[in-house]
DNA sequence: CAAAACTACTGAACAGTGTTCATTTTCCAA
DNA sequence: TTGGAAAATGAACACTGTTCAGTAGTTTTG
């Protein structure tokens, strides 16, 4: 039994090794730079070897994509200190804007990249889905408290989602230049501002 | 001159034959799949002789990517008739929300891709910024009658456009099966009614 | 302990990619 | 008709993801 269980850490340790490496040349050289060639030389393994710890290249960003959320959600933790609802909706629209600021790709490969998308239905979504269930329950928290009512939380969450992840969007693939004079920090911090006041007004 | 005029004529005519293979190929296949030697093979004509007509393959779709923004602008042309400016933005949402459903692939191409966006700085996203100087016209206007009072121009089109892209790059990269029970285009036109809404009580 | 079985790993091979460039073909004016 | 310019070619280069026969190392069995 040992063996076995020695065995199967081994796996689970080459994996991480594998995941490091392409983890390390994602953030250093991005996604077109991360090739299989790449990744076993830098772990000095031949190409081969990492399909047998993963099925496709693919699945290896998958796996990144995993990552990502769990970070999403380790900083979405402080929420929790938040009571009031609509605070608490606030604070977490700011912890996903600064998310994708400071995780620029991360936040593409979780949120705009198609590559980790072509999986098997089981648990594809599993960590986005739980973040997505964390702000509907806010949602809901907010309209026992009155605000937002009459509002469908499928839709109405829909929406929210979709304006923070549309700023966040253009900012990761490089469309705030359609705004030179302004940063794109700048541009993301007011526009959130905005959304701020008209979720206020609603 | 007459034959340095059709020799001109020619070298347009080539671009386009070369621009109507790649779309056909890209709006088929998908991106991808739009290869130098796909394109030449449907065009007949060898690999090379792509690249006395497009100095490399993004140029084609920085090409493609230029018509897209035609045919949206195309698209908006009727606004001149919605005299109502408040009535002129919801218009344009709607239209903006109908191109990228209607042509999720070229959509792609204008907002999400960055395969156009690494040209030259020259004429990038003159197409663009056409769309965009439209939008805060309307928001101008609509500031002329009072509504959006207070606001800068310049972020508040920010964040409509943002909300706007949020919703439809949600759409164009699978990201809507986060809600399985939604048709994605349901998800869309509801979160699309939610934000005229909130705009209008802003 | 030796032989057989199993596992981990290799690296060449396949089919594809964008791009370049010496060579050939085609065109047109003198 | 000929010579020079323009246009087109396709092989070559350096890559890509992926597969798989073969090898090296470890474990189990006789």
């Amino acid at each position: 039994m040992t063996v076995a269980n020695r065995k199967q850490r081994e796996k689970e340790e080459m994996r991480e090794l594998i995941l490091d490496a392409s983890r390390s040349i994602f953030l250093e050289k991005g996604y077109h730079q991360t090739s299989i060639r790449n990744i076993a030389e830098k772990i000095e393994y031949s190409p081969g070897t990492i399909y047998l710890y993963f099925k496709e290249k693919d699945d290896i960003f998958h796996a990144l994509h995993e990552e990502g959320f769990r970070r999403l959600v380790a900083q979405m933790e402080t929420l929790q200190f938040v009571s009031d609802p609509f605070e608490r909706l606030k604070a977490m629209g700011r912890i996903y804007m600064d998310f994708a600021k400071n995780n620029k790709d991360f936040y593409d490969l979780m949120f705009i990249m198609q590559a980790p998308m072509n999986m098997e239905e089981r648990d594809k979504w599993e960590m986005g889905d739980r973040t997505l269930d964390h702000l509907k329950n806010v949602l809901r928290d907010c309209q026992a408290t009155g605000k937002f009512k009459g509002y469908d939380v499928e839709y109405l969450s829909f929406f929210i989602w979709s304006s923070m992840h549309g700023m966040c969007a253009l900012y990761c693939r490089d469309r705030c230049n359609a705004y030179p004079e302004e940063e794109a920090t700048t541009l993301m911090h007011k526009g959130f501002e905005i959304f701020i006041d008209m979720l206020d007004k609603m």
